[in-house]
DNA sequence: TGGAACCTATCTACCACTAGATAGATAGGT
DNA sequence: ACCTATCTATCTAGTGGTAGATAGGTTCCA
């Protein structure tokens, strides 16, 4: 059995997927795990302590999933398809989209400390992008900054729309083109 | 003055799109016309109501701008460029982004009122793109059909990012960009 | 005088969070 | 080997506060 702490995250995360920060309540938490909603407050003092362990935690998993661009020399298509895999996987694993793109559209009713997380992994996200798009050596920096940006949004944005119509091809589909627009 | 009902509206619209259909409440709101709780369940009964004429209301304006792009047959800088327009004008008048992106972003804990709202506004935005799109008859149906997916995902991934780092810059970017993707 | 708009007061259910207790495991000293 | 102290993980019971929602009264204007 998973320790406790690791379930709790575990729902958390799911819940957070599902309807963002605002939409799960340490009691929700509590009952799916069958334990005490002070229980759960043992392991995370505060909701947003909680809410920042989880995010922590998903970006960690999503950077570490990535790995690092610079030293490879494959080409592009090869960065692109593992970046788009990342979130197809999230999406199409179990329906859910990507946790920081939830929570970056509620950023407004976020504690501050969330906020940062959440830019943290946005700045990284389209650092890796940015990298893994260095050998095209016919674009000017400039240029690269901008299709990453585009690709990130894009997919983010993918992700998003997929999950309100519960089709995951959408997102493979924008991914697919995406891919072509990269490498053309 | 305006209003109350329009006062209501408006005040939730905020709230909702600074933090999502959970992140505001009845009081939240009453407080803020100065008057009671008990007031705005005069004119909406209940959060569900008012949710979905938030909605409905702001999905009726934005169509409203966009109009019919088959009636005209001005170059697609045009169409785009008015798109973008909109979407921008979202972000830059008030910090906030755009309504139904954010509220996709929660769909999984939202009414189902409210997801079949949101699917409408979405396969409204798209047909339009598409339609906005046909005067480039060098694209086949199917191609069309993937660029205005792929507009349509990057402009609200962007929307949703930029106002995450309080910058519209990036979703102005963000759009340029799109725009000779698309009118190339 | 009747109805629209708003009020007071209240309800039930839930929220995050805390205090205090306890069972069980672990560790250290004698 | 036993005792003591401490730690972990959980509990019960409760805090003050807020959620959405409602019944019934007041005000005011046409």
């Amino acid at each position: 059995m998973k320790e406790t702490a690791t379930q709790i995250l575990d729902a958390a995360e799911a819940m957070m997927r599902d309807g963002g920060y605002h939409a799960f309540s340490f009691r929700e938490i509590a009952t799916k795990l069958s334990i005490k909603s002070a229980s759960v407050h043992y392991h995370f003092t505060t909701k947003e302590a909680l809410g920042n362990a989880v995010t922590q935690r998903y970006t960690n998993n999503f950077l570490a999933a990535l790995g690092e661009p610079q030293t490879h020399s494959d080409p592009i298509d090869h960065y692109i398809d593992h970046y788009i895999a990342l979130f197809r996987q999230s999406l199409e694993a179990d329906g859910r989209p990507c946790l920081c793109g939830i929570l970056a559209s509620e950023s407004g009713r976020l504690p501050e400390s969330m906020r940062d997380t959440l830019k943290e992994f946005n700045s990284k996200n389209l650092t890796w992008l940015e990298g893994s798009l260095s050998n095209r050596q016919d674009w000017t920096n400039h240029h690269r900054q901008e299709m990453a940006h585009i690709a990130f949004s894009a997919l983010e944005g993918a992700m998003i729309f997929a999950s309100l119509n519960q089709e995951a091809g959408h997102m493979v589909r924008v991914g697919d083109r995406l891919k072509t627009l990269l490498a053309a």
